[in-house]
DNA sequence: CAAATAATGAAATAATTATTACATTTGAAA
DNA sequence: TTTCAAATGTAATAATTATTTCATTATTTG
């Protein structure tokens, strides 16, 4: 009882204290650095519990850098010496480590503002759950044959689906190349006019189901296009015109679609397809790489 | 078949190992133990983690024995020494905060094949608990006030996680009435020109960074906006100009980045705001739903 | 209850680890 | 290019930490 109301008080103490803690200080002071202090910084940031372990000589060899560059590493983020560093390191990782603990403990106490939050996470990783134990490998390597032998490809998704039909697309026309996407539908549906049974039609839609998608999708089923449809429902207005479906949940409340399910999907199925397309994929992304590095790339 | 087989195989391995780890053989021992051996073994058993952490002076006080018992009892348990027991316990405690990374992995077998996709969804749900596990409340409530509180909000998500922008801007300007998006940068980042401290500001961008999306978040930045950024981790080039930050994994493989944990952070933020604002949320929700109902819904 | 034996801790010593001093390299400015 | 300052690494030194020795205290056994 007590324990409880104290951890909530305590955690949210030390948690405004966090945004100033070790690791959040070494960011910010990165651009203050020299070479060899970022390579340390970085390899901390990045290796953040197993630093926690090492001792100078260990750290200096991982980073690669020299003993001494780890001491005045140390004192340039103002501690008396490498020893005080070590000791802050290993408190956030015990700290962390208690974390974990109480999160995988299953009945994790948050106070009520902070359990809400909490709560959404948890569902979101249950929806994942649930789609892949849901899943029917067959269909889904039917699916993939189909899409890797179209012709083209089309990605049908309006409204709110239409984030997830543009992540979608830009990836698959990476894979693929030969992908169009519609989500608005003010014309841009008259590329799906000649449609046949050479193309794939992927229609996305979920609750509110948005009318236009539905009657496209319908539309390249009567065409005899090879029709699938990623929605939530089996009473989905687009499953009689599906040839193949997927059911992924999304619903997260009255006015908002949690589109994390169907977007793991989404990335099951570029995956599978990068995986397969391996070699060409290869070529376009290095010419790819090469336009990113020169316009576009932050390193 | 292999991925099927070695993943039982790889857990009953583990298993077999574990009873056979140093607490187990610490435990197994403890009845041939001395008096001050067996406080030590009790004080291992129960603080494997700090124990990790300590060397042989900080043991023995919190042991309550002297330094000697210390050495003799890793003498006594097969050890080298002191720092090859330590190393050891060092190694479980490494090893229990991965294992807790991986713990919601379900135990389901399949195929070889399937066994691929599956752990796609898999990788994903544990994505997303990675991001719950190292979220900061504080930081959460403070950005969530000031988006309450913003005269404008900009969200800035270039090439592949524009479609995250979309989606965020799509039900946040809902919520919020007051919200802009820049994902392309032709002239569109022009609205931000006249932004201070007043608005609030927040950058999406994992991985291959976008230049533009950390130049546009260091110019808010100067002007003494608010600066919020999503990104994937703490040496990414936007967090110096961040006022607040939140961490979310995304890397999936070399070509595709999943974007499954900063949607649920963004479903976090979503909920939270639409649970605050959920009057005026309401009446405009009505009216939506209206003309949603009148143009492009099927039910 | 001795006497022998084992267990323990304090303190000296050995080994390891952190720090500093100094030499070398790097990079920028003239 | 040359010059100088900053950054870095190497190697010597200081500090810390682990181990051993030895004296003392428990524990066992005849």
């Amino acid at each position: 009882m007590e324990e409880k109301g104290n951890r909530k008080n305590a955690d949210s103490i030390k948690k405004g204290k966090e945004m100033n803690d070790v690791y959040d200080r070494i960011a910010k002071k990165m651009d203050k650095m020299s070479k060899s202090q970022r390579k340390i910084a970085e390899y901390i940031l990045n290796n953040k519990d197993s630093v926690a372990f090492m001792n100078v000589s260990k750290l200096a060899k991982e980073a690669d850098v020299s003993e001494a560059s780890i001491i005045r590493f140390a004192t340039f983020m103002e501690y008396k010496g490498y020893p005080q560093l070590q000791k802050e390191l290993q408190e956030k990782t015990r700290e962390h480590l208690s974390m974990k603990e109480r999160l995988t403990n299953s009945y994790t106490e948050y106070n009520d503002d902070d359990a809400g939050i909490a709560k959404i996470f948890n569902d979101d990783a249950d929806r994942i759950q649930k789609t892949l134990s849901g899943l029917d490998f067959q269909t889904f390597h039917t699916v993939m044959e189909k899409i890797i032998s179209a012709r083209r490809i089309f990605i049908v998704a309006g409204r709110s689906a239409a984030a997830l039909g543009t992540f979608f697309y830009y990836y698959l026309n990476i894979v693929m190349g030969n992908v169009e996407l519609i989500t608005s539908f003010n014309g841009d549906e008259e590329i799906m006019h000649n449609v046949n049974e050479e193309d794939v039609v992927i229609a996305i839609t979920f609750k509110m189901y948005t009318r236009k998608t539905v009657e496209l999708l319908a539309y390249a089923f009567e065409k005899n296009a090879i029709t699938v449809s990623i929605t939530d429902f089996m009473t989905s207005p687009v499953i009689k015109n599906s040839k193949y479906y997927f059911l992924t949940e999304a619903q997260l409340n009255t006015y908002l679609d949690s589109f994390v399910a169907p977007l793991s999907l989404i990335n099951a199925i570029l995956t599978y397809l990068g995986k397969y397309k391996n070699k060409e994929l290869e070529e376009r992304l290095t010419s790819l790489e090469a336009m990113w590095n020169e316009f576009d790339v932050f390193q």
